[in-house]
Parts: C-alpha cells; sequence; structure tokens
DNA sequence: TGCCATGTTCAGTCTTTACAGAAACAACCG
DNA sequence: CGGTTGTTTCTGTAAAGACTGAACATGGCA
C-alpha cells in the first residue's frame, strides 16, 4: 500500500520529478523528494526503489544529495535495522533551505570570482571602461542580493508569512514611497 | 577589437555560460547574453559567431529565446542593413524578467496542475487523507509565492531598491514581529 | 527579374548527463 | 564469524540536450 498507487499522488511525483530537470535537478533526486514529501511515513531506501523503479544506487546518492540540501533527513524506527528517509514537509523551511544551498553552491563562487575580476579590472588601465563598470555593477547587485537574502532567511517564520501576505502593500512602510503605483 | 579579447571579460562570458547550465538554461544562451551585457554597442549576429564560435543557427536560436525573456532587444543601426542586437544593462530589470518568464514558464503550470489534483482529491473519498492535505498545501504555497512575486514586480524600481537595502529591517514594520529575533 | 545579404528552420550528429547493474568495501549486530 | 544493510565506484548503455551545417525563406537592390 503505497502512496503512489494513487493516480493523482504519481501524478505529483512525475511532474516533480520533471519540474526538476528545467531548473538543474536531476529527475531522480525530485522524485525521490516528492515521494517522500507525500509520505505519511519515513520510508526506506528499498521501498523508494521499488515505487520509483530506480537503481538502488542511483537511490542511495539521491538520498545524500536531498541529505545535502537539508530537506531529506534519516530516522531511526523501533525495531527495523534499515535507515528511514523523511522529508520536511513545512515548505517555507523547505524552500529557503533549497534556496540557502544553491546560494552556496552556485551564488557564492560567482560573487566570488565577479570580486577577483571587479578588483582586477579596477588596476587595469588597458581595460575596456565599459567592460569594468559592467561587471563591478553585476557584482554590487549579486552580492546585494545575496546579502539580502541571508538576513531575511534569518527572520521568524510568521514574520515571514506576514510579509509574504502583505504583497505589494509593504511597500507603504517606506519613507517617501507609499502612494507610488502599484500596478 | 571585440570585448571577449579581454581575459576578464572571457573569463565572466564563461562562467555565465557555465552558470546557466546550472539553472536549465543552455550554455550558448547565457554565453551570448553574457556578451551582449558587456558589450557597450549592439552587435549583428556575425560578431557573436565569431567571438564565442558558435555556428550561426545556434546564436540565432538563442537571440530569439533571449528576447522570450525581454533581456535583449533587436535595434537598427544607421546603414547597416543587419539586425544588431543589445542586452538590457539595468540589473533589475533583467532580473525582474528573468523571474517572470520563468514563472511563466515552470511555476504557473505547475500551479494549473496542483490546482487539478487538489480539486479532484477533495472529492475523492478513497484518497489519502494526508496526500490531500501535502498537494493542497503545496498548492497553496506556490500560489502565495506567485502572487507575492506578481505584486512586487510591480513596485516601481526604486521602492525596491529601498527595500532590499532595508533587508531583515522590514520586519520592524510588521505589526507585532518588531522585536522579534534576526540571525 | 535574378542576385546577394541576411535570417530561420530542421534533420542529423555529437556531447553530456543520467541511470542500471555489478562489484568492492564498510559498518554493524547477533 | 556470517548475514544484513548501506555506500561508493565502476563500466556500459540509454536518453536528453546541445550544436552544426545545409537547406530554405525573405527581402532589398541592381
Amino acid at each position: 500500500m503505497s502512496v503512489i498507487d494513487h493516480p493523482d499522488a504519481k501524478a505529483f511525483v512525475l511532474h516533480w520529478g520533471e519540474m526538476g530537470t528545467q531548473w538543474g535537478v536531476n529527475r531522480s533526486v525530485s522524485q525521490i523528494h516528492a515521494l517522500l514529501y507525500l509520505s505519511d511515513r519515513a520510508l526506506p531506501a528499498d521501498d523508494i526503489v521499488e515505487q520509483l523503479g530506480l537503481a538502488r544506487s542511483n537511490v542511495s546518492t539521491g538520498l545524500k544529495e536531498l541529505q545535502g540540501y537539508g530537506i531529506v533527513r534519516r530516522v531511526h524506527i523501533e525495531g527495523d535495522r534499515r535507515d528511514h528517509f523523511t522529508a520536511e514537509t513545512d515548505l517555507w523551511e523547505m524552500l529557503t533551505r533549497i534556496v540557502a544551498e544553491r546560494k552556496r553552491r552556485e551564488i557564492d563562487p560567482t560573487v566570488a570570482l565577479l570580486a577577483e575580476l571587479s578588483a582586477r579590472l579596477a588596476k587595469d588601465g588597458s581595460a575596456p571602461p565599459h567592460v569594468r563598470e559592467r561587471i563591478t555593477r553585476m557584482h554590487e547587485f549579486i552580492s546585494t542580493l545575496g546579502d539580502w537574502y541571508e538576513q531575511v532567511r534569518g527572520l521568524p517564520k510568521p514574520t515571514l508569512v506576514t510579509l509574504m501576505k502583505l504583497g505589494g502593500k509593504v511597500a507603504r512602510f517606506i519613507p517617501g514611497a507609499g502612494k507610488t503605483s502599484q500596478k
């Protein structure tokens, strides 16, 4: 009696897998995640193998990847020697962790490179000025976004939810921008 | 005399290309984008072909893709029959357009599917309750994020910048969440 | 009209990546 | 010790995706 027997659950898992690929996450990994998300109990790797029809090795790697994101964890089940796995069900938590990890993997190294490039360009008299300027601006922009994220993810969840619900209305609180447009 | 002759510019273009692949954007497309971003004048397709060493057809498709995102546009140059292309240099504009397009392509269809699944599950007495609940929650969550984004992207740019700079401090304005933590 | 310059489309190839299945290894436990 | 569980790594294969080159289309201009 597995979650995936239900056609809608299956549709969800398949779609989640495809969506993953669009964002550079491998299909198996996101399918495993979807399956665990839908499951109300922790699953051993073998169950995942069976339900998704993947190779054992593949599932093992996938689970490690998901644990790397911090959205799946290993739990111990009484009287069963096997590892069981369960997914984060708090969606805010899930999202912020995924974003944090992708930032760490992709954004941070990019910012590091941009810092290096703009530092070198600053001293390089032979460099075309617009190249220097564009790279520097990109560096500042991405850094700012990164800093913003680090701050926001530190906020307590209820605050985040409130902010989100407020939507564009937060602008009202900005001095001198209160009445301006809102599409 | 092309932008890419400078080693740092070249490094930027190559890195941008690799970063693209990590986010599900094909390498050529993001390289073309990087090149145009660094260039201070609009470039004809042939220049791009030459500087990046790609096939003509590939560049043509890539440019179409970038125009689809709204971050590259075709401009006409006096006395030249060829199309020229230039990239958006306002980074806020660039980001919001990319996000808008990806939302349109990937998030919106996902929300549509989730809506369908949760509607069907709501009437399906045989469905496991936790599956129904999890899918519904996912639907609500992603919808909320989508709505939030639609609102935020309507805000005037200066307001966005101010909000970003404020970082976690926006929380101060939230009734009943002012003094709470901030990592 | 026909030619040249420019641009797009598409079938096929090539590269990359994902994945299965096997084997080797490690840890643990009875 | 031997059986169970789990991870890692490898080789081969299959699938997906990127990219090319050539054919095709368009549109000005002689």
